[in-house]
Order: structure tokens, then C-alpha cells, then sequence
DNA sequence: ATGTGTTCCTGTCCGC
DNA sequence: TGCGGACAGGAACACA
């Protein structure tokens, strides 16, 4: 799944393609993801003007005329695909509904905009504009980590007397809002922090490190387009395809490279998930 | 309150 | 090739 950088790229995407435009028509084909689809929720899209998009850690937020939001997440397998309408680089003939196509909307211009999630981890729910914070998803959610309130003493203060790991943490996304497995272990392995460190015993000094490693981790991957793995796989219309390297996710064995350094990526298990990291060059 | 393990679902890959 | 098991980018939820 998507992760920050990824979510973003979607959302840049999709932006030409509904912002400004109307939803002449919602087909709904089955009656959840996660959870069960909000009532009446093609009755609801049918109709609207498309205001903005907008993302909020990883949720696409899609505000409408009617001053409800439609609110996407794209879980672990989530994808979309836009054919059609009159923006030259998306215009692709009228493709074959395909296995996990679960919603398309149909715009005014001739576009389709398709979402499909093998899996379904994903989630779908329309709420008022105006109350959008205190939304169950949302209300939680700790600061956006390329924002203007996240820094050395945002985090300082999110990870005081945390007794679970770093990494783990990061993954916390009340702690900060947007990460996901690969950027944990990216930003931890350039600010040379190791994952199993206890949250709470980070120094100032190596906080600050890890601020600057953050955003200059999702600042790449969103310009690189977002990266993307298995899920993520270029294919006709898909928004956010890109092939990236990483420095220690999925490198297991290889050589570390950290400049200097001659350790080698070690793959562990925290909290049931992959970590990748150097014991060598984080401490 | 905080930390950890389980769970939802399908697809893919790897070893036998 | 077929089959079983491990694993996959998330995160809510139940429980100690």
C-alpha cells in the first residue's frame, strides 16, 4: 500500500481530472471495503461538482458541492485508474471492468475514475465538510510530517516516556501522520537511528536528525512520483506507478550504503512487520 | 494509559 | 506444474 508519498501522487493525479468537474454518475458494485460503504453513497456522489482534492496523511479527501467529503483510503492494495475524459495524457479507450474494481465514478468530461483494492483493507465514507477533523478516522491523527508543526520538539514531545521501539512509533500515526513500513526504516537508516532503540531515549540532537531525514525521504519519493512496489505496477491509467530504490527496505544481505559504512542490511520482526536496517551505522 | 498480538482479504513468490 | 506456507505498503480492535 501507498504510504504518504504515494497518496500524494494519486492525489496529484486525480487533481486534473475531477477538480472542477461533476460526478454524472456513481456505480457502486459492492456494499463495503473495510467497512460497510456509507448510506445512499451513489445517490450522495451523483450529481456533485468536485470542489477540491485534498489529502490528510493518507487519506484522499474529495470535498464536494454539497459540502459533504468523500473520504478514500487506499489500505494496502488500493489503486486507481483513470481512462477516458478530455486531458490528453490520460485518455485511454474505455477499459474492461477488471477482477476488485469496486466504485468508479463517471465525470461529466467522459472520464472514469476506478477504484480497485484486491484486498480490501481499503475504506470509503462521506461526512460534512465542516466537521471533517472529528471525523473517528481523522481526530486522531498526529501532525502531517511535511507541515510547519512537525519538528524536533513535536516529536520529543509524541515520544516521552514511550517504552515501545522506534520504529514502532513511527508507525504510530498519532505519533505522526503518514508513514508506513518503508519510510520508517528509510528515515531511520539516514538519520542512523537502529529501530529497536526505546522511543522515549532518542536525544534532542538525534531527533532533530530524524526530522530533517523524514521529510527529505517523502519530499524524494513524491517527486519521484511516489514509489511503488508490487501493488503499485504501471498498467493502463494507473495514478502513482514508479519504480524506486531504497536504501534498506527489501535489501536483505546486501551491502549497506551509507557511505564509509561496511555493514550489511539485516532483516528483523517488530510488532509482526519487516524492518530493515544496518546494525553497523544505527545505534 | 500503554503496549502487543490478531484480524480483515487476495495475490504472489519461493521451496519442495 | 501443483501445493503449502510465508509474506505484502494498514490500522482498528481486543486484550494484558
Amino acid at each position: 500500500m501507498p504510504e504518504l508519498p504515494e497518496v500524494e501522487t494519486v492525489r496529484r493525479g486525480l487533481q486534473p481530472v475531477m477538480e472542477g468537474g461533476v460526478i454524472v454518475h456513481a456505480e457502486v458494485r459492492r456494499p463495503d471495503l473495510r467497512w460497510p460503504f456509507p448510506e445512499r453513497m451513489a445517490e450522495r456522489l451523483e450529481g456533485q461538482r468536485v470542489e477540491r482534492l485534498r489529502r490528510r496523511s493518507k487519506y484522499i479527501l474529495i470535498d464536494l458541492g454539497s459540502g459533504e467529503t468523500l473520504i478514500v483510503h487506499l489500505g494496502m492494495s488500493g489503486r486507481i485508474l483513470v481512462s477516458g475524459g478530455r486531458i490528453g495524457h490520460y485518455h485511454h479507450a474505455e477499459p474492461m471492468a477488471k477482477r476488485h474494481d469496486h466504485v468508479v465514478l463517471h465525470m461529466a468530461d467522459g472520464a472514469t475514475v476506478t477504484f480497485n483494492d484486491a484486498r480490501r483493507f481499503g475504506a470509503m465514507d462521506l461526512t460534512l465538510t465542516e466537521s471533517l477533523d472529528r471525523h473517528r478516522l481523522l481526530a486522531g491523527l498526529g501532525p502531517e510530517p511535511l507541515g510547519n508543526e512537525f519538528h524536533e520538539d513535536c516529536l520529543l514531545k509524541r515520544l516521552r516516556g514511550k517504552k515501545t521501539s522506534a520504529k514502532t512509533a513511527l508507525l504510530d500515526q498519532r505519533v505522526v501522520a503518514g508513514l508506513g513500513n518503508i519510510y520508517v526504516c528509510e528515515a531511520l537508516h539516514r538519520s542512523g537511528i537502529s529501530p529497536t532503540r526505546m522511543a522515549g531515549r532518542i536525544s534532542r540532537r538525534r531527533l532533530r536528525d530524524l526530522v530533517v531525514s523524514i521529510r527529505q525521504v517523502l519530499r524524494e519519493a513524491i517527486e519521484a512520483g511516489g514509489s511503488s512496489l508490487r501493488d503499485f505496477r504501471k498498467s493502463d491509467g494507473e495514478i502513482g506507478y514508479f519504480q524506486h530504490s531504497f536504501e534498506v527496505y527489501g535489501r536483505e544481505g546486501k551491502p549497506c550504503l551509507r557511505s564509509g559504512c561496511d555493514g550489511c542490511v539485516v532483516r528483523i520482526a517488530q510488532s509482526g512487520r519487516s524492518t530493515f536496517y544496518c546494525p553497523e551505522c544505527q545505534r
